[in-house]
DNA sequence: GCCTATTAGTTGCAATCGTAACTATCGATT
DNA sequence: AATCGATAGTTACGATTGCAACTAATAGGC
């Protein structure tokens, strides 16, 4: 175990972090000033309104790689925002199918306006050759998590 | 403004978010498990072992992208444990200089250890290819913050 | 030399989070 | 069909967080 060969700055939780944490808090400032939204209810808005049909909390938690009492609660404020409805299934009754309601789908509309603002933003900071590798390597982090995700182990 | 055209999986904070958590939560249950460490505190050790010379919280903070008062209350804990301590600048009094202890140093050591082991995994579950296009992103991205940071706009 | 604006760091407090425990349901085994 | 283990989702509660307000100190204008 290399004892003295450590480079934080080749470590990837600790440089994700950094850049997730950049780039997202900025824009939850946006949409928190406009829409009183947290973090977690974007986060759920974006991951059903981007999904063409319904999902699960479940599915919504990995989509996102959100906790489950997390997207939980962001699904109980989303519901008495009347942005989003559950319905049961018939087959499963532990399931909950999630769908954004018209206001839902309305609000996810004007919300992903914002976030094409600033994703142009960020694309001009950070370049497009830049871009394109940062692409290139979040789809291999990407398929990893779905390998990793098939086979069990909980977030 | 592309009404339609928005595409969830193309958007940085989402996606950089979803990798982030993911790659973190599975390291923060070991430095938790193994040593009791909060991952703000973990963070704040890391930045501060990794430095050649001592750093001030607020570095510590921007290099990290941590809330200042996250970064305070790691720096009290590091403090308490006796893995870190502080000093007065002579020249600016607001300033405090931290630097680890020894028994920092031994402990930033072996958790380098235990994140080298950890890198390791997620490079076989990656793959070099994506590796080398993520870090290449991940290099632009880290310009484009120090860019930014250089003029203000708070974290 | 003073007044004002700015910066470093801390802290009270309300809001948010995660753990663990819970309810309800399902599937498999017998 | 009764039992056991696993899964979906919720919630109580203690721990953590971030905002805003604070103290202390500096820097810049005048």
């Amino acid at each position: 175990m290399a004892a003295e060969g450590f480079e934080l700055n080749a470590f990837l939780p600790y440089r994700l972090n950094r850049a997730a944490e950049f780039v997202a808090v900025r824009f939850a400032a946006e949409y928190k000033a406009r829409y009183q939204l947290t973090r977690p209810e974007w986060r759920t808005l974006a991951a059903l309104g981007s999904s063409a049909c319904a999902m699960t909390a479940t599915e919504v938690g990995t989509h996102s790689a959100m906790h489950k009492t997390k997207v939980s609660r962001a699904v109980s404020a989303l519901e008495e925002r009347r942005w989003l409805k559950r319905s049961e299934d018939e087959g499963d009754r532990r399931l909950e199918h999630l769908e954004l309601t018209k206001a839902g789908r309305r609000a996810y509309g004007e919300l992903t306006d914002l976030a094409s603002a600033y994703q142009a933003q960020l694309d001009e900071l950070i370049g497009a050759s830049g871009l394109q590798a940062l692409c290139a390597g979040l789809e291999a982090i990407e398929r990893a998590i779905d390998r990793a995700e098939e086979r069990p182990s909980r977030t």
